[in-house]
DNA sequence: GTGGTCTAGACCACT
DNA sequence: GTGGTCTAGACCACA
């Protein structure tokens, strides 16, 4: 696992590590059955707290990619590609509905906004 | 002025205030000279705190897209439409810049972006 | 008399008034005996409020610059060069003691302020 | 650290302690990284509120000199010396024209200033 | 425990 | 009456 955490972002770093982890899992870079390491030893590694981990791996289950036993740790969820994607664009429309309605408060149309993404991008 | 406040946002009042009036001068419907009500008339009919209003008003005049006269109360800037589209394509590059990276961190291309937004707006 | 007012300025307008008034005066441009302006005269004109007017007026007064005579109007004082440069110079010091505090208090030596005054000036 | 604020001085005491911070920091004897205390044991300790202790720890971050971390506190920006020293200057340029001005309109020349302000250095 | 936001109410300077 | 500043105290998100 390739985790990069940045304490200087404005995004809480619980939310960093929930949109690296889901996003390696929905590359298939973390695949079905992988053994995430436990939260003492990730929060040591990533120097954050066990909470902050905590709180990403249970934003990771309630999207149920990932799941616990008792005892035993937190494994990738077993999901047809078929629920994958329908899952990772559950997450992609719900962003990029809040994204287009804050360019439409400033009267963007969909070309402008196409046009300043790829300026951009 | 039109304003429209939500409480259960998890965007700030005064971030909220902050947008609706910058975009209001972007779209030219508040025009250069015109006097935003004062801070405590505004607080009393939004139904917030004189500070949150003070807090968005801070930030509008930051900008430079409106000017305090101590005594007198609050103008919206005289600038030329050039100068207004300059910060205005400053506020969005900038918010553009965040909402790309999170695509690109699910590792979609700008055309997958693109048609995402399409699809939606 | 040629007052310039900036609304937007953070200089009060009475401090405004009163700073371009003594200047005037301390220059000689506006002599002995000189009349001003009546009050509601000034203040239409310059387009301020006659309380701001009075201010100055007043700040001038205890200064010695100007004297009052109830039913007459405001004039210049009768002062030898000797006096006017006096307080010309009350002022100024005044004024430069409090700046040389904010630049010592980042800790510039003499000879650092004058290099960064020549450059501006 | 080591403040002072006065509270009958007419600078408002967030700049008072945006000033005395900036300048420590500009001095070096705030160091990189430094844990600025928490705002509201600072606001204790100076015995203002933590309203006010935030506005200047706000205008410092805007300024890039700290930056905080929700949660773990308000520290120091780590910045080159070249960096510490333009944003040094950019405050103090501000203040140098804002300072000529004065003393311009008194017609003084930059000479006049200069001797001035050796006579009170 | 940390900062982020919000409130209600106060006093002052300027107009 | 306008904005500028300050206070004391509260609730929430994050670590």
């Amino acid at each position: 696992m390739n985790i990069a955490i940045s304490n200087t972002s404005d995004t809480p770093i619980y939310q960093q590590l929930f949109e690296q982890i889901s996003s390696q899992i929905f590359k298939g870079e973390l695949h079905s059955g992988y053994s995430l390491p436990p939260i003492r030893q990730a929060a040591t590694e990533l120097r954050v707290s066990i909470i902050t981990v905590k709180k990403a791996w249970e934003e990771l289950e309630r999207l149920g990619l990932i799941y616990t036993v008792t005892g035993k740790g937190c494994f990738v969820a077993e999901l047809s590609p078929e629920e994958m994607l329908r899952k990772r664009n559950d997450l992609l429309l719900k962003q990029m509905e809040m994204d287009i309605s804050y360019y439409k408060s400033f009267g963007l149309t969909a070309d402008e906004i196409v046009e300043l993404l790829r300026k951009i991008y």
